[in-house]
This record gives structure tokens, sequence and C-alpha cells, in this order.
DNA sequence: TATTGTTATACTCTATAACTATA
DNA sequence: TATAGTTATAGAGTATAACAATA
């Protein structure tokens, strides 16, 4: 069976909503952390780069700077994050996860991840296999060059 | 190689915000037709289920029925949409796409096919497989069966 | 002048609660 | 009373434009 690269682009533009929406619920049903999808990858960045500035973040997380400037002022009064002047130039910000925003950020790991493995956990362990490389395959073409400093080797089980 | 369910669940948890985040920056781009997701995916639904009605579109879309209702009237107000009431039960509402709808869901699938496309080009034939097989698998976990369930049996197109 | 970030403003997305109209 | 939708309200996400501070 030949796959024309439109056939796996309407494949991916009509099921990647759908795995989106399910992850957006089930962040939001969890009230305890309470993050967002932006927000979650957002402490997921400060926690690989720890002192990064605003405009790392933007660019990683692909979002404009004013949008990341309210994004990270919400996380910071909800103290998961710090925002401190950069010394030597004073223009920067310095962000860090506090320790609550470390908590914050493996607790929705954790359960989002638990929740997704229970669905992907009906599947024969060769569909899963082929998700994993479905993964793998995709990662690069959408900023993953960017994460993939960022997450080579990560262990997610931890 | 084992896949475990978990490992499985990273991988997505990580890849699909991606994806998704570029496929919106994409429709964005796209003034022409200016279609959020959420917009996209009704119009797309309404395509394939011609006179449905709001609790139809919101479950299947998955927003709750106050989203669905400002969503729509947002389309029937540039047009795109058309909302009448349903002969025989005067509580329903009876949705259907206007040419202009149809129109504007032809380019805007299109362009953003093509762009996926274009991305999704740069992969070997093999992983473009993988993508669509494991696009296939992840279907039915996440929202899709509903859409089965709903409607198996009924002619929507009446 | 160029860079970094924030404020102002304006959408869309999304939920819950309260309401209306119909069955 | 139960169902289908709408209105009211609120908060997050997102962008662009205008601004301030620093380099």
């Amino acid at each position: 069976m030949r796959v024309t690269p439109e056939q796996a682009a309407c494949e991916v533009l009509e099921v990647v909503p759908l795995v989106m929406r399910d992850i957006r619920a089930e962040m939001r049903r969890h009230r305890s952390c309470d993050l967002s999808v932006p927000q979650f990858r957002t402490l997921s960045f400060l926690d690989q780069h720890s002192g990064a500035s605003l405009s790392d973040v933007a660019e990683n997380i692909g979002l404009a700077l004013p949008s990341m400037s309210k994004l990270v002022d919400s996380l910071v009064a909800r103290k998961l994050v710090t925002r401190e002047m950069h010394a030597g130039d004073r223009r920067r910000v310095t962000l860090a996860l506090t320790a609550r925003g470390r908590a914050s950020l493996e607790s929705a790991r954790a359960s989002t991840a638990a929740y997704l493995a229970g669905r992907v956990a009906t599947l024969p362990e060769a569909d899963r296999m082929v998700v994993v490389q479905a993964m793998q395959a995709l990662r690069p073409l959408f900023g993953g060059e960017r994460e993939m400093l960022t997450y080579a080797g990560r262990d997610c089980t931890r």
C-alpha cells in the first residue's frame, strides 16, 4: 500500500485534534494540579531549562512574547515559577520553577500520562509500537528539533 | 523492543501538542478562510452530518452546549452555517452548511492538508505509512467511536 | 538604533449557572 | 418534569500594536 503525503496529512488533521481535546479535558478534570496544556508545557520546559529568559520560553513553546508574558504572570501569581532580573542584562528576565511548580508538574505529568496510558493500554502491543514510531517520526517535523535538545534521553516514567 | 502503555503515552503527550500548535498556527496564517480548529471541525462534522442538532455537534466535537451555541452563532453570523427550527420538535435546531461554508471548509482543508503534506513529505514513505497506521489506531480511542454510536443507522442527510 | 519585556486591546475558546421554550 | 438551547458571566489562550527600559 502506497501512502501519499496528502493521505497522511489528512489522517493527522483528523485525529490529532481528537487526541488533543482529550488531553485538555483530562487536564481540566484534574482540578488538583489545574494546569492547561500550555502551562504544563511551560513548566516542563523550565524544568529542563532552568533560568531561561521569556524569549527562550516563548520561542520554544511557540507563543508570541506578550502571550507568554501573561502566561508566566499567572504561573508567578500561583507561585509555580519565579521571575527575577537577569544579572548583567537588566532587560532580561530569569525564569525558574519553584518547588511547588516542580510538584505540580510532576503531578500533572503523572496523572495525564496515566490517563493516556489507560487508553493506549487497550491497543495491542504492535499498535502501541506503531504509535511510538509515528511520534518519533513526527517530532522533528514539528518544532521537535528545538525540544529534541530538551527532551532527549528523558525517562518519562519517573 | 517492548513498548509499555506508559512509554507510548509519554510520546503522545510530548508530540501531539507540538503538531497541534503547528496546525493552529497554519490555520491562523491563512486569513483568507480564517477558521479556528474547532470551527473547522464543526464545519467538517456538518459536512458529513447535515441537519444535525446542536447537541449532536456539541457531543461529537466535545464542547459543552453553551460553548457550541456561541461557536455556531459566529458561524451563522458569517453565513457559513444555517440554523433552522426542526420541524416536529421545535426545541431542536437543525444545522447545515451553506455553499459558502462548504467552500470555506474545502479551502481550509486543502490549504492545511497541503501544508501538513509538505511537512510529511520529507519523511520516507515507510514512516508515512507508520503515521497513517498510528492515526488509525488512535482514532477509535479518542472520540472516534462516538460518531459511530451516535449516528449508527440514523439518516442524517434527511 | 536594536532588543527585551510589559500593557492595552480585542478576539476566540471554554466552563458553569440561570434562564426560556417546548415536549 | 425533562430536554434543547440561549444568555450571562468569567477566565484562559492568543494575537497585534504601542510602549518602556536597557543595551
